[in-house]
RNA sequence: GGUCCUGUGGCCGAGCGGCUAGGCAGAGCUCUGCAAAAGCUUCUACACCAGUUCGAAUCUGGUCAGGACCUCCA
C-alpha cells in the first residue's frame, strides 16, 4: 500500500509495465548549497527505489536539476558569473554532499538546459492543440481548457481565483494561466525559439524530461510537499493535455524539515546547510534522523533530537559491534528451530511495516527488539552454537535492511567512537581531558583507594561522561546524553 | 479569505476498530569493590465534547489548539 497524493489516500501499489517502475522526483534548483531540507527527497527517495528494487521491480529513477531560473539569473549576476558557471559549481557541490551521503545515484540526472529542443517541442504540441497560446513574446498555458485542472491539489479555479495572491498580468488570458516560455532581454541567458529568444517557464522542464527519459505515462512522480501546487498540478496540465493520457499513476511527496519547529527560511536564520549538517555531524546520524520519521510527517531537527539519534546509533552499532566480534569466532553454527521462527516472525513484521506505506520508524521499533533480544542472550553470556545462529540471523536482518536504507554500514568501533567525540564536542570536553582523568583513577582503582577512584568517576560524571570498567581492568567512557 | 492536514505519556515516535510498539529520560531489582553497560520489572498517554459500535487513540459530527498550501521553495 501506497499514499497517493491523487485521492490522498493508500492504494495498492501498480505498475504500468510489468515489473518494472519508472520514477520522476524533482530536484533542486540550484543557485545555492541546499540545506537539509533538500537532502530529505533524495535519503527518502534512495531509500524508496531500494525498496522497490527489494519488492523485484527494475527502477529507473530520474532526479532533475533545474539549473535555469529567475533565481539562478539573479545570483549569477550578483555573483558576475554566468548561469551557466553558477550552476554547474552547485551542481558540483551536491553531488559531492550526494556522495559523501553514500547512497545508490538516480538512473538519471537532467538538467534543464539539455533539453531545451525537447521543451520548446513540447510547447508547440501544446499550442498545435490549442491547451497554449501566444501572447507577446511568451506562451501561456490556458487552464480552462484543461478541465481537471485542480485534481492534485484539490483546488478548483474559482477558489483560486478568489484568493489574493494570484498574479494579474496583462498577458494573460486568464490569471491563473502560467507562463511555458518567456522572453529574455538584455544579458538574460535565453534560446531561439519560435517565440523569440527566451527561456522555459518554471514547470514545463519537468514534464518535457520526464516524457523524454520515461515516457507519456509513469508510475511515480515525487518531490516535496510544497511542490504539489502549483508546480505538480501544472505539470499534470500540462503533460495530460499533450498526451491525452494519466502523466503520473502515483504521486508521492515527502514532508517538510523544521528547526526548532520552525521553518527554516533565510529571515529567520535558522537555515542549516547540508554541508555543515555532514560536516559537524555525520551523514549517517543524518540519514537515521530523516528515516526515525514517517516520510509523510514534518520532521522537527534540533539538538535534542540529535543527540537522542546519536544515542540509539550508538545502541545499534554497540550490539553491531558484539555481534561481528561473536561471529569472528571458531564456533559453529548450529540452526536453532525456535531462533529460526523468531526471525521469520521479524521478517515479516519488517516486511508489513515497509508495505503499509514505508513506515520506517516502525521498521526501527522491531529492530530495537531484536537488538534488545540480542544483548539478553550475547552480553556478558557464554555464547553457544544456537546462539551465533541467532547472532548470525541477526546481522542478515540488520544487512537487510541497511541496504534498504543506505545505513549500518560504518566500520562498527570508528563509528562509535565517533559519535561519542560528537557528543563531547557539544559538551565542550576534550578527550585528554578524559583520558587523564581515567589513568588518575586506575592507579587509585589499583591501589584499592576507593574512595578516592569514586570521586574521580564522579567529577566525570557531573561532566556527563560515564565510565564503564572491563573485566580486564581496563575503562570504556561514552557520554551520557 | 479559500483549500487541506495534524493534535499520543517528561521528550522523540509507531498505531489505520478489540491483542505490550519502540527509543531516550525517571524508579526498583540482577550483575559489579562501588558504578556503568546489559537484562528484568515499573510509573507517566491518546486535546476536549457528543455520537456510531458489544468494544474507539483508531470511525462520524462539533469545539479548541497548532501547522501547510494558495507567492520562490525539497
Amino acid at each position: 500500500m501506497l499514499f497517493n497524493s491523487l485521492g490522498k489516500k493508500k492504494e495498492v501499489f501498480f505498475t504500468n509495465k510489468k515489473k518494472e517502475v519508472s520514477m520522476y522526483v524533482c530536484g533542486p534548483t540550484v543557485y545555492d548549497l541546499l540545506h537539509i531540507g533538500n537532502f530529505r527527497g533524495p535519503i527518502f527517495f534512495n531509500f524508496f527505489r531500494n525498496f522497490l528494487e527489494y519488492k523485484g521491480y527494475k527502477v529507473i529513477y530520474v532526479y532533475n536539476y533545474t539549473d535555469i531560473d529567475d533565481k539562478i539569473i539573479n545570483r549569477s549576476s550578483e555573483e558576475n558569473i554566468s548561469t551557466y558557471e553558477l550552476s554547474e559549481k552547485y551542481i558540483n557541490e551536491f553531488e559531492s554532499d550526494y556522495a559523501s551521503l553514500k547512497i545508490k545515484k538516480p538512473s538519471f540526472t537532467p538538467k534543464c538546459t539539455d533539453h531545451i529542443d525537447d521543451i520548446i517541442d513540447f510547447i508547440n504540441d501544446l499550442i498545435e492543440k490549442g491547451y497554449a497560446y501566444v501572447s507577446s513574446n511568451s506562451v501561456f498555458f490556458s487552464i480552462q481548457k484543461f478541465k481537471r485542472y485542480g485534481k492534485l491539489s484539490g483546488k478548483n479555479t474559482e477558489d483560486l481565483l478568489a484568493g489574493h495572491r494570484v498574479n494579474v498580468n496583462d498577458k494573460k488570458e486568464n490569471p491563473l494561466d502560467f507562463v511555458l516560455w518567456k522572453p529574455s532581454s538584455g544579458n538574460d541567458p535565453g534560446w531561439d525559439s519560435p517565440w523569440g529568444f527566451g527561456r522555459p517557464g518554471w514547470h514545463i522542464e519537468c514534464s518535457a524530461m520526464s516524457s523524454k527519459l520515461l515516457g507519456d505515462q509513469i508510475d511515480i512522480h515525487g518531490g516535496g510537499v510544497d511542490l504539489l501546487f502549483p508546480h505538480h498540478e501544472n505539470e499534470i496540465a500540462q503533460s495530460e493535455c499533450r498526451s491525452s493520457c494519466t502523466f503520473a499513476n502515483f504521486w508521492v511527496h515527502n514532508n517538510l524539515i523544521n528547526f526548532d519547529n520552525q521553518k527554516m527560511s533565510k529571515s529567520l536564520g535558522n537555515i542549516i546547510k547540508g554541508r555543515d549538517f555532514i560536516r559537524d555531524y555525520n551523514p549517517e546520524i543524518f540519514k537515521f534522523l530523516i528515516l526515525s520519521v514517517h516520510y509523510r510527517s514534518i520532521l522537527n531537527f534540533n539538538k535534542k533530537i540529535i543527540d537522542q539519534t546519536i544515542g540509539n546509533l550508538i545502541k545499534i552499532y554497540s550490539a553491531l559491534q558484539l555481534a561481528n566480534t561473536i561471529m569472528s569466532s571458531d564456533l559453529n553454527i548450529k540452526v536453532d528451530v525456535n531462533y529460526k521462527n523468531e526471525f521469520i516472525k521479524y521478517n515479516k513484521k519488517i516486511d508489513a511495516f515497509l508495505n503499509n506505506d514505508l513506515n520506517t520508524p516502525g521498521v526501527f521499533g522491531v529492530l530495537f527488539d531484536v537488538i534488545r533480544k540480542f544483548n539478553l542472550l550475547s552480553v556478558n553470556k557464554k555464547i553457544t552454537s544456537e546462539i551465533k545462529f541467532f547472532v548470525d540471523s541477526f546481522l542478515k536482518l540488520i544487512d537487510k535492511v541497511g541496504t534498504l536504507m543506505g545505513l549500518f554500514n560504518e566500520s562498527k568501533s570508528d563509528f562509535i567512537m565517533e559519535l561519542n567525540l560528537l557528543l563531547l564536542k557539544s559538551k565542550s570536553i576534550t578527550l585528554i581531558d578524559i583520558e587523564n582523568q581515567i589513568d588518575f583513577r586506575n592507579k587509585a582503582r589499583e591501589s584499592k583507594n576507593y574512595v578516592l577512584s569514586d570521586k574521580l568517576r564522579d567529577e566525570l560524571l557531573d561532566r556527563g561522561i560515564e565510565l564503564k570498567d572491563n573485566p580486564d581492568g581496563t575503562t570504556n567512557w561514552s557520554v551520557k546524553i
